[in-house]
RNA sequence: GGCCCGUUCGUCUAGGGGUUAGGACGCCAGGUUUUCAUCCUGGUAACAGGGGUUCGAUUCCCCUACGGGCUACCA
């Protein structure tokens, strides 16, 4: 039996007269998909990837990959002044690090392309003027430098000053001047922007997949600007061209998008063109504390906020993480699949996924359980691939040891690892003798009969031929017990001497795979030195 | 300030008119490991507050509080 959807207003429909009709039926199949689900990921590269725009990816990719849709990449370079170079490879290397690469997009090129939107600069224009032309939208000669001096005087009085149908008769631009006054200053070259004419009292219903229907009086809005002066459409024209001129039929964007809404309606119902879904995610917020997460929350509490590494703040790739594990924690902020599962594959994430189950509320980052992520992405990794992992961290010069020893290493130290580093972190031993003792285990551990003990064990060790871990087992603990001490008269100087703490894995598998000569040279070592 | 969105353990969340309010991370305890960690078992811990509606509200409605977003010739 099909699980009813949880948001009755996915039965929702247009009438008509643009009335959404919402049919309280219990006949699940009332809403359909449309034939062909596109949907786009739309950065700005004004820098690198943030992890709640990894997470935005994510989702579209999900919901384009279980509805055999496409996913597109789209570029939002409109604003010159804020480009940053190096931005846009950030981004499409962040997606293929993800698993998430895009369908079409730079590099990608369909008929729907260019994808960059400063290519296709020369489209947006001729629909500027056609809102225009069918008396949508207006010319506006205002300098920001006027429009400043307004929004002081207006905010000295307390109020907030918006440029919309109460005070557009007073302002300069074509509906406060005759034609011909419009038609000169056009022709002299005066810099104008092109504005919306948001209606003046409109009831606007709006429909949003993870929040359901939203009521917007069209008073409260401005008259956004849509072309800028410098020739370049601002968002919300170059957003709504696009996503109309490539056919997009679901917006999945995060909630800062939302207020914007009702104007992204009016200007698709200006044109129109038929809406697509709309689905505004919730926001990824900062581990503690206000706000929404940020760069420096990562310096602060010491885990990455990028995918990659950018400058001096280092990304989830080069701290170690697998793909798997990011995409799986991510997936899982302001989502999950309705059961118990919370390890899933991106596969699976792709089978379960679904925009309804999407939670309204902002997600507080947790860093702390996107280690116990990797840890369990991790322990499903071969040893040999571990070996992999490990070596991939050039600068602790393991090429001296070879692929045979490192993997006896990672079999004894794999289940308590969160990273591969942590096998060398955790595992130092393996590779460098002990230089320091712990000082309080030696104080406590190591007696004034320990040296003579040692002694005696060395003799033990070197009548032996086969120095396998359960040999050594028997034949020590067979010693101990002859002696009539205590194991812990024996064992802790003896972990203390091969590893330098009370640390560590199965004291005789790590004298195996030390060896005889070396695990002889620890102890005369720690004999002489503590 | 105005507009919009939201609110279940510390965190991520399930649930949704009658439940012992479930799971995960973290934390704590016990077990395993003659160490540490892992692992296993158990435990602590939540429906923001106030009004309705109802036999019954954490669930539906309203208000308040709190949180978040937007309020640019940025996206």
């Amino acid at each position: 039996m099909l699980k009813q959807p949880r948001n009755s207003h996915k039965f929702g429909c247009s009438s008509a007269f643009g009335f959404r009709i919402y049919l309280v039926s219990l006949e699940p199949n009332t809403f359909q998909m449309p034939e062909k689900v596109r949907v786009r990921f739309a950065p700005s590269p004004t820098g690198p990837l943030h992890i709640g725009g990894v997470r935005t990816a994510l989702y579209n990719y999900l919901f384009a990959r279980k509805h055999n849709g496409t996913f597109i990449l789209r570029i939002e370079d409109t604003d010159q002044n804020r480009f940053v170079a190096g931005a846009e490879d950030y981004i499409i290397e962040a997606l293929q690090w993800c698993g998430i690469p895009f369908d079409e997009g730079p590099g990608k090129e369909t008929k729907f392309g260019p994808f960059r939107q400063s290519e296709r600069a020369h489209l947006y224009g001729k629909y500027a003027e056609m809102l225009v032309d069918s008396g949508k939208a207006y010319y506006a000669f205002d300098t920001p430098e006027e429009l400043q001096k307004y929004r002081k005087e207006v905010e000295s009085q307390g109020n907030t000053f918006i440029y919309n149908w109460e005070n557009r008769a007073l302002l300069k631009n074509s509906l406060s001047m005759t034609e011909p006054q419009v038609s000169a200053i056009i022709a002299s070259g005066t810099p104008y922007v092109i504005r919306f004419k948001m209606p003046e009292h409109k009831r606007v219903e709006l429909f949003d997949i993870v929040r359901g229907q939203i009521e917007i009086d069209t008073a409260t809005l401005d008259d956004k600007i849509l072309f800028k002066s410098d020739g370049m459409p601002t968002y919300h024209l170059a957003n709504v061209v696009d996503d109309h001129l490539m056919e997009i039929s679901h917006v999945i964007r995060g909630e800062e998008w939302l207020p914007s809404l009702a104007l992204h309606y009016q200007l698709y119902d200006a044109f129109g063109w038929t809406k697509p879904e709309f689905a505004h995610l919730p926001l990824i917020l900062k581990p503690t504390g206000n706000g929404k997460l940020s760069k420096r929350d990562g310096e602060k509490l010491g885990f990455p906020v990028f995918p990659l590494s950018w400058e001096q703040s280092i990304g989830y790739r080069e701290a170690g993480y697998y793909p798997e594990a990011v995409v799986n924690f991510l997936a899982f902020l302001g989502w999950n699949p309705g059961d118990d599962r919370e390890i899933l594959s991106l596969k699976e994430l792709v089978e379960s996924f679904d925009l309804d189950r999407v939670h309204k509320a902002g997600a507080r980052f947790d860093p702390d359980k996107t280690k116990w992520y990797n840890h369990n992405y991790l322990q499903q990794r071969s040893d040999i691939e571990l070996v992999q992992d490990l070596k991939k961290h050039t600068e602790l010069g393991l090429d001296s040891f070879s692929d045979a020893f490192l993997e006896q290493v990672i079999r004894l130290l794999k289940e308590r690892a969160d990273f591969a580093l942590d096998i060398w972190t955790q595992g130092h031993y393996f590779f460098v003798p002990p230089v320091n003792y712990n000082e309080k285990a030696a104080k406590k551990h190591w007696k004034d009969d320990t040296d003579a003990l040692m002694g005696e064990l060395l003799d033990l060790l070197g009548g032996l031929e086969d120095f396998a871990a359960p040999v050594l087992e028997n034949k020590i603990k067979a010693w101990i017990e002859q002696k009539g001490i205590g194991f812990g008269k024996i064992m802790a100087p003896l972990r203390l001497a091969l590893v330098g703490e009370l640390k560590g894995p199965g004291l005789f598998d790590i004298m195996e795979l030390l060896g005889k000569q070396e695990s002889e040279a620890r102890i005369e070592n720690a004999v002489r030195r503590i």
